[in-house]
DNA sequence: AAATAGGACAACCGCTTTGGA
DNA sequence: TTCCAAAGCGGTTGTCCTATT
């Protein structure tokens, strides 16, 4: 992050709280520190509390944020992989701007980190491949299904989607219909409509998923299977759907001291660009399991929140399959 | 060397959702 | 059931840095 600038901060002193002037802008580091201190002995709780008694003249929700965004130990900064750009571009055909869904699976990433990305980088680099693939009726917009129609993903010409079946690689292709057209809207997944209330979040494995996520480098473990979608064996509707794993917000209490430390020290030693404070470069090194909590924890037992698969909405819902469905096993 | 444009990202704003009284 | 405060979320803005002219 850049160097904050007191001067700054102080001109942006929202005056029109009376009873207290509360602090904007950038946070220095004093108040990082103060901040992290004080999570660090009383934990979380009513966030215009933490301002008040941790002495920051802050407002609860800024403090959040800061913390939320910056300060947690368990985040894991620095530049995004290639395969987590390739993971956001993923879950975003699929979720949309669901950005706090995106960053749940993506452990140590924030919605807003991701979110930065997103529109600084990524749907410019999406625009200019769909303009490469051509893609003459694509409008410059964010919505998921322009982008899998801009060449990453084959839906957009095919209308065919994988099904894995095993965790290495078999799988069964769906043939699906020309898209429904609601609303004037282009939709080629009337099913995963967006609007929804169903979390997509088993729509992974409805999709082909970027390339560089099956080849080498991502473990033997398939990429689907460790999302899992549909239990090997088993299709149609009845079968269970395995959910790929929400990240485990959750900071083990032992690490988190040794995480904070780490982060004060490495904050007080980059006074520039100190976005690299959490640096974790060796992004060759992220591993699968790491990436969604596979190892050692947050499988099983994950309380599943907001990306939780709503198995009975869809089920609500699921009258409209046969129509436009078409299964061919492969 | 100075000016400028564009990129990156932290933080804010406003709306929605949630939970408790 | 209603109201209200807190939390959550996504869009947007503002600032700094870097590359280019």
């Amino acid at each position: 992050m850049r160097k904050p600038d007191p001067n700054m901060a102080k001109d942006r002193v929202n005056n029109s709280n009376n009873k207290m002037k509360l602090r904007k802008g950038l946070w220095s580091p004093e108040e990082d520190e103060k901040l992290i201190k004080y999570m660090l002995t009383n934990g979380q709780g009513c966030w215009s509390d933490i301002a008040k008694n941790a002495g920051l003249q802050r407002c609860g929700k800024s403090c959040r944020l800061r913390w939320i965004n910056y300060l947690r130990p368990d985040l894991k900064r620095g530049a995004f992989s290639p395969q987590e750009e390739d993971l956001i571009i993923h879950f975003h055909s699929i979720l949309g701007n669901r950005w706090s869904q995106i960053a749940a699976r993506l452990p140590g990433r924030t919605d807003n980190e991701i979110k930065n990305l997103w529109n600084s980088t990524l749907k410019k680099r999406l625009k200019n491949n769909a303009s490469t693939t051509s893609s003459p009726n694509k409008n410059d917009s964010s919505d998921p299904r322009d982008v899998a129609g801009g060449g990453i993903f084959p839906l957009h010409e095919q209308y065919s989607v994988t099904f894995c079946m095993d965790s290495i690689s078999s799988s069964s292709k769906i043939s699906m219909p020309p898209p429904m057209v609601t609303n004037n809207q282009f939709d080629p997944f009337p099913l995963l409509n967006i609007n929804n209330r169903y979390d997509l979040t088993c729509a992974p494995g409805l999709l082909d998923v970027p390339t560089c996520l099956t080849q080498g480098g991502m473990g033997e473990a398939s990429f689907y299977g460790d999302y899992g979608v549909l239990e090997p064996g088993k299709l149609g509707f009845e079968c269970d759907f395995s959910l790929p794993p929400l990240e485990s917000r959750s900071i083990e209490d032992n690490n988190a001291a040794a995480a904070i430390n780490n982060s004060i020290d490495h904050r007080k030693r980059n006074s520039h660009h100190n976005n690299t404070c959490f640096n974790n470069t060796d992004h060759q090194s992220i591993k699968v399991g790491d990436m969604f909590g596979l190892e050692n924890h947050h499988w099983g037992g994950e309380n599943l929140k907001m990306g939780e698969w709503d198995l009975e909405g869809l089920m609500d819902n699921i009258s409209s399959f046969p129509n436009f469905l078409d299964f061919q096993v492969e």
